[in-house]
DNA sequence: GGAGGGGTTTGACCTAAGTCAAATTCTCGT
DNA sequence: ACGAGAATTTGACTTAGGTCAAACCCCTCC
């Protein structure tokens, strides 16, 4: 009853919980110039912010708030948005295990959107004070930050591109494509796993309603693209989902 | 028969064409410090580029191409865009005297995106080998560049919340009002200019269709918030004009 | 375990904006 | 100055996806 391409009935095994190893993570380069992992832990106390777990729904920072501390997110996961003036958000981004938080912020020194513990999040936090002591002794810092931010804005012109050119389809499946390729980089299962966003959330970053992300997911599951239960989601049809997300997720060269 | 509010006749004033003094240009903090104001120009050879004006249609990289050089604008505008798949491309902006091109590029050190004179444009063009030695020895080179990108960044997320939000006239109403804001930081008119990109230009980049360009701005017309002709613009009511873009143009704090 | 509530799904309806096509107006090179 | 071609404008038609509303399904908390 629960073969390929079945309905998932009940409840699907969840996600494993690890964390990444300082090694694996995006703030590695910044932390290690700083004897973090030394055991000094005197500096350690001056650069690391005492809560260093927040709830699904606690804010890491809020919009407009000055910029304190930089986020390294160890386990878990978190969504960053702008306030869109009504009320309403614009979901900017879902970041994972490894991803550096709050860089947005660095010349303004205030942040720009709020950011979001979508479950249970474990993060290390770094005082920008600190920080930028050490960085402007250390040029090897502020280049590994040029790179942090360069990638950041390469992320940011392929949502524009989803945004600005494509369907309700071709978003849905590239998202889905770009998740699974992020998992798969921090070795979870590329074709299996659940999401830590709701449908709003997902409707949000991409531009459209809740609805349709809902009708979009229905109308990929009867075609035997993929399987959801709730967050659950199994790509069945890789091939497929990258042919309708017009390989947005290819690297060239 | 040319009052305020009245149709506009005939052909309307050209803008002046100035060029920003190096003293206004977004680079100057970066060529500053290598001296390129001093009349060195033994290493001006070795830092610029030959080529230092762009004919309207002219590339000034493409897209994948290795990043060989910055460039500072001086003067006339660019735009740069993202390749879409389908031949179609993605505008992601364009850019006017002072700001500086090619940053994205730096971790990659290959254009994601490609950039093509939108009229006769002169630039300064700053070798990426000699830029990156020189950042090296100079940290305050660096956090230029962190500063520089940090808006660009900024600048990215004001652009996703109009293509994820914002309906076609919102869309309009705030890129002319940021259009606005920029001139007039360089001390052109804000209320009165020449638009050096096209219906088309200015749909891609709005993520709405060409038609639809010309058809809102029909409708500011008779609404009697701005008067165009061709590629001239005068903006008749600007606090309409807030209204409708919802203050996006605001600056809060 | 039952009530409550948030997240999700589905349906019905409607509108903003896309597409296709044609007319018009400029621009630019010769 | 002229002609070719590009950009802009307008119209007619179509549709993807938004909105509103109701049902449903879990999960949590008491």
């Amino acid at each position: 009853m629960t073969g390929p391409g079945a309905t998932i009935h009940r409840r699907a095994p969840l996600r494993a919980c690890a964390q990444v190893a300082c090694h694996d993570c995006g703030m590695y380069r910044l932390c290690a110039p700083l004897g973090l992992e030394r055991g000094d832990f005197s500096l350690l106390d001056t650069v690391l912010r005492r809560k260093l777990i927040y709830r699904r729904g606690e804010l890491l920072y809020r919009a407009g708030a000055p910029l304190e501390y930089l986020f390294a997110i160890r386990g878990g996961s978190v969504k960053t948005y702008l306030p869109a003036g009504n009320g309403r958000v614009q979901v900017t981004g879902f970041h994972f295990a490894g991803e550096v938080l709050g860089l947005n912020a660095i010349d303004g020194h205030r942040h720009p959107s709020e950011a979001q513990a979508l479950e249970t999040t474990s993060v290390c936090a770094l005082s920008i004070e600190r920080f930028e002591q050490l960085a402007r002794r250390e040029p090897a810092i502020q280049r590994e930050v040029i790179k942090i931010m360069s990638a950041d804005i390469r992320r940011h012109q392929e949502l524009l591109l989803l945004l600005g050119k494509r369907n309700a389809e071709e978003r849905l499946a590239a998202y889905l494509l770009s998740l699974s390729r992020r998992l798969a980089e921090r070795r979870y299962s590329a074709t299996e796993f659940n999401l830590s966003m709701s449908r709003g959330d997902i409707g949000s970053y991409l531009g459209i309603a809740e609805e349709t992300v809902c009708r979009v997911l229905a109308r990929f599951q009867e075609e035997g693209v993929l399987a959801t239960r709730r967050r659950y989601v199994r790509l069945l049809d890789l091939g497929r989902l990258r042919a309708i997300a017009r390989d947005l997720g290819a690297r060239p060269g």
